[in-house]
DNA sequence: GCAAAAGTGTTCTTAGTACACCCATGC
DNA sequence: GCATGGGTGTACTAAGAACACTTTTGC
């Protein structure tokens, strides 16, 4: 009998997997888009996405992509949800496997590829119209980070390694879309005792130096191994 | 140009939904199981599921296999995760798209279809090994479900219309594997507003008989509009 | 009348919130 | 010396946790 006799022999979906690549600035929050090239939605706005090679998982084709579409190497990301809505491509069903990232900086250089003209950061705020459902996509992943911030921390995913308390307020701010009393934000992030004070201090332009942060991931780990669970 | 032309045109993984059905019952918490006839895993314990058919939607998909395979219709159910390992099924890549859902009674009679030899409640504590990484996406289902009570009412999703504070705080006790003081809970559940009292009393056997209470599902939506967020 | 489960309040402790001034630097 | 952003402590309020006895029924 052969191995494969009782799989579904029909015809297939195709399965892609599309990414919400979010990056942090003091001006806001931004999501990676990418500008397509070919039909359909050319000239459209569109996450960086691609299709899921057989043999691959979902963790290792995000991968590729990420450094195909962005030459990004080392990141965050999860798995954000799966779309299967057999309209949301207009060629045929593509059912899409979503994740999102979170990327230290954005100063890497977006390259357009091979059916893209144009890669930009753009800010989350600007409510660009995007092609295919990739609004909802978006939509689903800003609710999704909004929610982790409060109990992970996903924050220091979006900063580079050492940050400033008031950095990691106005990022919290942002996202939340609340003011939080800077007291009350640093006695509470600081009495979780995950955050080591480097040696260094930065100034800002203007303005008393602040006192530079590292978040302990080792540390974080540790507390919750036992039952500690963060929570901003 | 054909409409297809920039689809992606080479061997592509089959795509399956499988769900973690669960009920609940005094004795504890249980998963609807189906044990396979056919290979691979024959005569092994697995999920409900089967293959996603082209036109339809995942969604689509878990209410015919759920109508199917259990005789399920109205059912709350949401997407858990999708599981893309190639080495997840021996015979080819297929991955899936599992969804968990909850059953208000486990009176439904799972009927034993053309794969499957047997279908049974099983309880969760009784760690059955289970065919595929079926026991992965029961773990990832066991944790969601957890962490969901504690922030959404979905608790009701598993109890009878018309329940006591008791049965309530007894599944809420059996989930989160922790004990909790009848009167903090009564009262904190209570304050909510989200229960109404029915004109009904029930006696378990022996004891004082207990107030029955349905869940206000049209307050909860109208209240969760104006900010409030359950939690318990 | 006793076994069994339902129901009920108060105190203490902890965490959250609100709030205003001084400090170090650049220009 | 002034503009700019960094840094700090206390009092009040609300929510959570701990805790033991009375009530109603069946047998």
């Amino acid at each position: 009998m052969c191995a494969a006799s009782h799989t579904y022999q029909f015809p297939r979906p195709a399965i892609a997997v599309d990414c919400v690549v979010f990056g942090y600035s003091p001006e806001g929050l931004h999501v990676l888009l990418l500008k397509r090239g070919v039909e359909p939605f050319a000239g459209k706005w569109v996450l960086p996405g691609g299709f899921l090679h057989q043999g691959e998982s979902g963790d290792e084709a995000l991968k590729r992509l990420l450094l195909e579409k962005a030459g990004i190497q080392k990141i965050w990301a999860e798995q954000l949800y799966t779309f299967t809505n057999p309209a949301r491509d207009p060629r045929e069903q593509i059912i899409s496997i979503a994740y999102f990232a979170l990327v230290k900086s954005m100063d890497i250089e977006p390259v357009a590829g091979r059916d893209t003209v144009e890669a930009q950061w753009k800010l989350v705020q600007s409510r660009i119209a995007l092609g295919f459902d990739h609004a909802e996509i978006l939509q689903t992943a800003l609710d999704r980070l909004a929610a982790k911030l409060r109990w992970q921390p996903v924050g220091f995913e979006l900063l580079p390694p050492k940050f400033t308390l008031s950095e990691l307020q106005h990022l919290y701010e942002t996202i939340l879309r609340k003011s939080i009393d800077k007291r009350n934000f640093r006695k509470k992030i600081l009495a979780m005792n995950l955050l080591d004070a480097c040696d260094e201090q930065v100034t800002a332009g203007s303005g008393r130096p602040a006192q530079l942060y590292r978040f302990n991931a080792k540390k974080y780990k540790e507390l919750s191994r036992q039952g500690f669970h963060f929570e901003l």
